[in-house]
RNA sequence: GCGGGCGUGGCGGAAUGGUAGACGCGACAGACUCAAAAUCUGUUAUCGCAAGGUGUGUCGGUUCGAGUCCGACCGCCCGCACCA
């Protein structure tokens, strides 16, 4: 044994446990199981720092409950469909497959080196038949179960990436991957039925414990739930059909301030209207208007006075206009509103500008009616005091009125209270060729038919070509011709491709028999699920999860996965990123040029490049290709070792939060790592008969250790549990005992070390005589004896301050600590003499003397 | 606008209502060296020679005792946003 020499020792590890198959996720009935799960990666070709972090956490959790006795499922797959296959078949020429299963590899080969505990014979990726078949079949079974429909529907249209994306894809107006202005299009769409689910998802949040609380309420906002009126106006001179016009409302207790009702442009009365030409040039107008945030923020309303009236459900002699309005969604209630412009901002901005009337409902207790200038919108919670109330008392919530409201309602037979939800159906057409293919079959005779599951996979074709934008699948007529699978005749197969965050929400499942020709199989289900502890971004807290949620519960409806795997993920924890610095400078004209950070050298005054330019450093930032300040974990690893990489991301920064990354730190880590080496090698060397006196002390620090680090680890506070590593190695090193008592300390050491750093963890294990592999040692006990000491340094306090401190038997009764405290001779030199009001004697922790 | 989170040394961060700053980085000093690197030892919130004082964004409150609990404010970050 000489130097740390991590090239050496991990890849040799590593081979150690590849033989044992140690990895390897077995059933076993006489354990208890535990599935961790880290987010799987798009395979880009390289790993970056996030995955090492990512999933040495996971590892961290699989390797300690490995060695607590569970029987742990700790698997990988890739996330393999998408965009960027096709955009690098359009740039570079070749094959989105061939683009993918190549980045797989090079990817798996940058895994391997960290030295995790994954079990690779699990290994999955969403782009092969094997796996994207079973997902036809489960589409097929949910079209069975009515989880699916098609219809017409104004879409998000990406014209950079020329495929639809869901309202969830769309951020601030803008396509999610390519950034581009989203239009509007009609398009037949496939859709899942996720809103059947949405009070069901919501409810169901509740239960979700070890979830962060800030998911859950991001899911909550995002599903929407609002409570309130739906009823009909009764029109004055609508077209046939339209004898009646349902809207909804939450605020049902400000009717008598009704002064209009407004429909969406999309609306089938608008749309009955469009017969006359002003009307038609209204609602293409409204169409026509962007969906970006900005555009959005700044759109004015505008509204078109259809000329119909309605008459008010709580007086018919009372009339109010129709008009069409830019601002009312037709997918959310019904697509239609009545105004109350005192109490709603959008009402009176509306109101204000085309003069309708503006009348109080209610006002501020105890204020009297005067004309607004602006609308009256106080929280619901707030008592109010209605001068044109209908229902309930006239000083009563918000709250209280609106449910009077929908009783009285109700009672009068005029309306019904209804649920809404913001969430929508989950359209998943892309018009992709790298996706998995939508199983059904267009036939003149039989329109939209399933595929037969026997048919399964429909795999995507080969031979395609992405010279030309748009879906290559369209243009391939071979592939896209076939034969109905209910009447034989020549039909069309769908050339839709699924939403790739419908491959990422069901792996999970997968991965408990990832080989079988069923999409699960339900002894394997039954043992593995539901994931223990999941771990990735905070990026998915909305899409990925909730889509995710809804498919463990279609799956289980189909038969795919058992009753409790309906919430699929036990637990969730959402890990921060790897930042680093940016290093900028400016070229002549103005334009910031990044740096790489190893053309920066650092100093006491700041930081320059080679040839002496001053460079501004920004501090912390998310790692990108464009800034320069990207670390490549293979350099690192190549550098000082994968152990170093391990430690220094779990190190520093708790897990939830962002760690920067430093080259200090990673120098400090390796030299850490070195420190435990040398020390092991030292104590390898020391006689086998050598004795020392500070057997007892280290035996403390061992188990003080063994509490704290377990705690650590079992809490998500890996920070922590490195710190008390390092005390607990620095606790080694000064003791002077026997060589039997430093190589147990040392072994437990490895132990403890082994699920962030496994490799130096055997090495030192085996230097010091453990047996077998330090993979599969028990996970060392704490004795609680061993915890406490028998004397305790007690604070004494004065008035709250800190004055001395005795040090007491740890069974001293409090009276005897009192005495001992008031004899104090610090105490006694404050106290001077002064008389003592109270005497707090807090056991173990304090004592405080109040004066 | 609505919802949520966070403010602690030069830095990352510790602290079941009980000694604020664990652990690490950085810095400084010393040992070793011809010298440097590496390594090892020590110091390191702040004012003060000391005794002691002051310190967890600001102001108030609860408490024997507050970084921690409560209220108001300031600042930063995140999510949602014409959802009737």
């Amino acid at each position: 044994m000489s130097r740390y020499d991590p090239s050496e020792i991990e890849p040799k590890w590593q081979q150690a446990w590849d033989n044992a198959r140690v990895f390897e996720a077995r059933r076993d009935p006489a354990k208890p199981k535990y599935y961790v799960l880290e987010m799987f990666p798009y395979p880009s070709g390289r790993i970056h720092m996030g995955h090492v972090r990512n999933y040495t956490m996971g590892d961290v959790v699989a390797r300690t409950k490995a060695a607590q006795g569970y029987s742990v499922l700790h698997p990988m797959g890739w996330d393999a469909f998408g965009m960027p296959a096709e955009n690098a078949a359009m740039e570079r020429g070749g094959h989105p497959r061939d683009w993918t299963e190549g980045n797989i590899t090079e990817m798996k080969a940058q895994m391997k080196p960290l030295g995790l505990s994954i079990d690779w014979s699990r290994e999955l990726a969403t782009c092969r038949p094997e796996y994207y078949g079973q997902q036809q079949a489960m589409f097929i079974d949910m079209m069975e179960k009515g989880l699916v429909y098609r219809k017409a529907a104004v879409v998000n249209w990406d014209p950079v990436d020329m495929t639809v994306l869901a309202n969830e894809q769309v951020i601030d107006g803008r396509g999610w991957r390519s950034n581009a202005l989203v239009e509007r299009r009609e398009l037949t769409q496939w859709f899942f039925k996720i809103s059947d689910y949405s009070g069901e998802l919501l409810a169901a949040l509740d239960g979700l414990k070890d979830w962060p609380e800030k998911v859950r309420l991001m899911q909550a906002n995002w599903i929407g739930q609002s409570k309130g009126l739906q009823f009909a106006f009764q029109t004055v001179g609508a077209p046939a059909g339209f004898e009646t016009l349902e809207v909804y409302t939450t605020r049902p207790d400000t009717l008598m301030g009704a002064s209009f009702a407004a429909i969406s442009a999309d609306h089938p009365l608008a749309k009955a209207l469009e017969s006359h030409p002003d009307v038609a040039a209204f609602t293409a107008l409204c169409r026509k208007g962007g969906t970006s945030a900005l555009e959005i923020e700044t759109a004015e309303k505008i509204g078109f006075d259809t000329g119909l009236r309605v008459k008010h459900p709580l007086d018919p002699s009372v009339e109010l206009p129709v008009w069409i309005a830019n601002f009312i969604l037709m997918d959310y209630g019904t697509g239609a509103i009545f105004g109350c412009p005192a109490h709603d901002a959008r009402d009176f901005e509306f109101a204000t500008k085309y003069g309708l009337t503006i009348k109080s409902v209610f006002v501020a207790e105890g204020a009297v009616e005067t004309p607004l200038t602006e609308p009256y919108v106080p929280m619901k919670s707030e008592p109010v005091h209605y001068i044109r109330g209908f229902a309930g008392p006239a000083v009563q919530t918000g709250e209280a009125a609106v449910t009077a409201a929908i009783a009285h309602a109700e009672a009068a037979g005029f309306g019904h209270g209804v649920t809404n939800y913001r969430l929508r159906d989950w359209g998943i057409s892309r018009q992709r060729y790298w996706g998995c293919p939508i199983p059904v079959v267009h036939c003149d005779a039989c329109g939209v038919v399933a595929e037969k599951k026997a048919n399964l996979p429909v795999e995507l074709p080969y031979d395609v070509t992405f010279d030309i934008p748009g879906n290559p699948l369209d243009r391939h007529p071979t592939w896209r011709n076939c034969t109905c699978p209910s009447c034989g005749a020549p039909a069309r197969r769908e050339t839709d491709t699924m939403d790739t965050f419908v491959d990422s929400s069901w792996y999970f499942a997968r991965f408990t028999s990832p080989h079988a020709t069923t999409p699960t199989v339900a002894e394997d289900a039954a043992y593995w699920m539901n994931v223990d502890q999941y771990i990735g971004g905070i990026e998915h807290a909305i899409l990925h999860l909730l889509y995710s949620r809804f498919f463990a519960r279609a799956m289980h409806k189909t038969g795919h996965l058992p009753a409790k795997a309906i919430e699929p993920f036990n637990a969730l924890f959402t890990q921060g990123m790897v930042t680093h610095e940016i290093y900028k400078t400016t070229d002549a004209n103005g334009r910031p040029v990044y740096h790489l950070p190893e053309d920066i050298i650092r100093s006491d005054a700041g930081a320059t490049l080679a040839d002496g330019t001053v460079v501004e450093v920004i501090p912390s930032a998310k790692m990108s290709k464009s800034k320069k300040n990207v670390v490549d974990p293979m350099n690192i690893i190549s550098a000082f070792g994968a152990d170093t990489a391990r430690w220094f991301v779990m190190s520093d920064s708790p897990p939830e939060r962002d760690v920067e990354w430093t080259a200090s730190g990673a120098e400090a880590t390796f030299k850490h790592l070195s420190r435990v080496w040398a020390l092991s090698v030292r104590v390898a060397e020391m006689p086998l008969d050598h004795q020392g006196e500070g057997d007892a002390d280290l035996l403390r620090a061992t188990h003080r250790a063994i509490a704290e680090v377990t705690a650590g680890i079992e809490g998500f506070a890996f920070n922590k549990a490195i710190a008390k590593l390092y005390e607990f190695t620095n606790a080694i090193g000064r003791a002077s005992a026997s060589t039997i008592a430093m190589k147990d300390a040392l072994r437990i050491l490895a132990q403890l070390m082994q699920p962030m750093t496994p490799h130096i963890a055997e090495a030192v294990w085996a230097a010091q005589g453990g047996a077998g592999l330090c993979a599969q040692a028990p996970w060392p006990k704490a004795d609680p004896a061993l915890l406490e000491d028998d004397t305790v340094i007690l604070p004494i306090q004065i008035n709250g301050k800190r004055r001395a401190e005795i040090s007491v038997p740890k069974a001293m009764p409090a009276s005897e600590v009192e005495k001992l405290a008031l004899a104090n001779e610090d105490v006694l030199r404050f106290l001077a003499g002064q008389p003592i009001k109270k005497l707090i004697v807090v056991p173990g922790r304090i004592i405080n003397v109040v004066v």
